[in-house]
DNA sequence: TAGATTGTTAATCGATTAACAATC
DNA sequence: TAGATTGTTAATCGATTAACAATC
């Protein structure tokens, strides 16, 4: 895989949806699909599919369309999903714990290594076999185990200390579950879930959506 | 409010995001802050941040800026979050649970009215205070509580039909966590959070920053 | 071979940035 | 008033869509 023009985020952002997709397809037993097809089926066009798929190289062939097995294979190796990439969560509360729980990741090659709080109630109790250490441990583990990820579940406060801290024992990603935006000193990738901006959006539509509702009826009067 | 042209997804989607800063500011008692200031803050363009406001009104002032607690203020009622919106949680697993628990909604004014779920176990359950009901009892629920909002914290293969359930008692958005596209034949806003989604593009900013790191190694030999 | 469908170039559309007159 | 900074128009940039030659 040599150099390669950087690809916008707006086709990476696709790209789980494509791996979504194709998954379906499979199991369903549809060995091949087209652009065409798929397009129809995730209401975006064709000449869009083929260009984001495009940006990673020719995965089809003309006249046939794509092997929907090699294509989701292909997609997976791009999303790094063949890394088998290391994550600890730090803060076993319910986010934690609820993440650690979620069997998905695991199926997407990324494994729970470490669950770490400071609460002593957890301490000890094990989520999914994994039993969940004291912070003071974090440094020791860290060594002795190679992590690439590190999910931060902890209380909005402790947020950029703890991410920090995580940087400085050599994280190379962060998943970042607290409402804020991480600012760090150090070569670390975050990927961010905003919950609440999430569910603003929504709040942001059902309003929008209510007002055309009475703009459509003051028409009509 | 009158009629009002059609703002772009990527305006709203920016939108929570400068309330969390305006919020900050707040709290360190910045009482008024340029597009400039601001922008340097955010690592956005301060022509962007003007563009994106003026979608809505014009909420600064020439030679002043911006008033924080006025610009907060009026992005709060954009996003809706003056309507106090009632959601039901529809699942009361690890993730439902920690969004129940989750204070930020409740603050937004999201209100959780109610919890379902068919675990034998979880039913008569208190989270927060809130009863963890047995979904038979959603239809009469729903008939006496005006609730706008759905959470979608079931299981993958329950989330398409529990939807569809709740689109038909009259829903008007769906939270959905789930990672699946909902279709539904009804007027229903649907807000995906799609973890694995996220994860997956973490993932791929891994592996793109190594291949980027051995390029470079490569270049020097 | 003929038909289908890709890969890719060109055209269009939309979003971001720059510039500046308006105005506090 | 002079200085600052907005609101807004114009220019640029990037992403999406359309078109079609290449080719299976």
């Amino acid at each position: 895989m040599g150099l390669r023009k950087k690809v916008s985020l707006a086709v990476v952002k696709r790209l789980p949806r494509y791996y979504r997709y194709l998954s379906d397809l499979l199991k369903v037993d549809i060995t091949r699909i087209s652009s065409k097809e798929l397009s129809m089926r995730m209401g975006i066009t064709a000449s869009q599919i083929r260009q984001d798929l495009n940006c990673f190289g020719g995965f089809g062939q003309q006249g046939y369309g794509y092997n929907v097995e090699y294509l989701y294979k292909e997609i997976g190796s791009i999303l790094g999903l063949n890394n088998n990439y290391q994550a600890v969560i730090i803060g076993a509360g319910n986010m934690g714990q609820a993440l650690a729980n979620y069997e998905n990741f695991e199926k997407r090659g990324f494994k729970i290594a470490g669950i770490f709080d400071v609460d002593p109630e957890l301490i000890g109790t094990r989520i999914k076999g994994i039993e969940v250490t004291h912070m003071d441990k974090l440094e020791e583990f860290m060594q002795k185990t190679k992590i690439d990820i590190g999910i931060l579940c902890v209380p909005y406060e402790q947020t950029p200390a703890v991410a920090e801290r995580l940087a400085r024992l050599g994280i190379k990603g962060l998943w970042n579950f607290s409402p804020m935006d991480l600012k760090l000193p150090y070569d670390v990738i975050i990927e961010n879930v905003h919950l609440s901006d999430s569910l603003m959006v929504l709040g942001y539509k059902l309003n929008e959506y209510k007002e055309m509702k009475k703009n459509k009826k003051e028409q009509k009067t």
